[in-house]
DNA sequence: TAGATTGTTAATCGATTAACAATC
DNA sequence: TAGATTGTTAATCGATTAACAATC
């Protein structure tokens, strides 16, 4: 599908520009030229041009981007709509305030179940998802194809876990821990949130001068 | 303190620089040279000496760099030395979540107190952090000197509770919440995690190819 | 001393910005 | 048609990598 390398500072603005789209439409607008998506966004109308021009051409001359189409395209683009089932790993207070606070519908997914040790979460369910306990995940997988999988168990069980959802075929591990996974398998994806690396910057810029 | 213009790639790095000289000495390693340190994190020598070299002459020829002493320079390169004291706004989930699993003293930062609406939270204390009721924060702040606030609390309140905050002084916001914040203070800083956009990152790279 | 490794300068590479012909 | 704005090519800028004299 890709035409050419993209570069990873591409794919990184890529949800951006998804994101004001998504709010663009929203607010009832129906078209947008690459200036005033640039300006909103504070980067150049250049720049957003020769990001989208790595997948296509999704404008007119002298009319700009309609912004639903533009929007949909970067959906298939980011595989927003490949109705991907997710799974959480690890329903603690973490995990639980994904499910309370994160829309994993509006990025495309569907969240299908978490998963807990032993507590009393298990046998509930949070937020309309059933909690399982973990020893439950290959009987699940088995009948539900699994494409990501939230990692958000203790550090301790970090990497059995990881290679658990590996063995079961997942495409993609959302990495919340601060264990660092090494993965064989090359076509598996590793995102991490790396909390501590966003504060020390914090701290850095909070220092200068 | 800076010595020049510091690029944004090289702040982000420094994390990493100090994540892993942190692993090392606590593995009892004394000496690392910029190629052993770069094999470990995937980058080149080059990359790692140049940007020390933003900073300072912290290494020996022939020898390399003393783990401990190229660790204490990033840290108060980091400003994670200087003491900063922290609050958290909103003792949800999410905040909850931060003061179960994240080591905010292994960061620099002193975590002071939480403050919460109208839920039961309000009185006790979380992993021996006092929470107090929101409206206390003007009065917290008048006694305790507060240099950065974690944002976790609902979206309809961020914006107003981040102009509370900028109104007391507070220098850095970590903002877990989806709304982008406008700081008039151009001395505030802002960080965000925004997990919608590193998820769509996740999914992009899912649906390659 | 000989070997190792730094800090820095120069070369390369890649990403961003500017310019503009094409055209809606 | 005239004005606007694209997609793309060329120019610029900045970041990464390579090379090496200095020196521990």
């Amino acid at each position: 599908m890709k035409k050419q390398h993209v570069s990873h500072a591409v794919i990184r603005r890529l949800p951006r520009y998804y994101r004001r789209l998504t709010n663009m439409r929203d607010a009832g607008i129906e078209r947008v030229s690459s200036t005033k998506l640039a300006e909103s966004l504070g980067l150049t109308a250049s720049q957003i041009r020769q990001d989208l021009s790595c997948f296509g051409e999704f404008g007119q001359q002298g009319y700009g981007y309609n912004v639903e189409a533009l929007r949909a395209e970067i959906a298939t683009i980011l595989g927003v709509d490949r109705g991907y089932n997710a799974i959480i790993m690890g329903a603690g207070r973490l995990g639980q305030a994904l499910m309370y606070n994160f829309n994993f519908a509006a990025h495309g997914f569907n969240l299908l179940a978490a998963f807990e040790g032993d507590t009393e979460m298990v046998g509930t369910e949070i937020t309309g998802i059933p909690v399982y306990h973990h020893s439950k995940l290959e009987e699940f997988a088995a009948e539900h194809p699994i494409h990501m999988a939230v990692l958000t168990v203790p550090q301790p069980v970090a990497v059995e876990t990881a290679d658990r959802l590996v063995a079961l075929g997942v495409k993609g591990i959302w990495n919340f821990t601060h264990v660092k996974l090494v993965i064989n398998d090359p076509t598996v994806q590793v995102e991490k949130i790396h909390f501590g690396d966003s504060l020390l910057a914090l701290s850095y810029m909070m220092s200068e001068e």
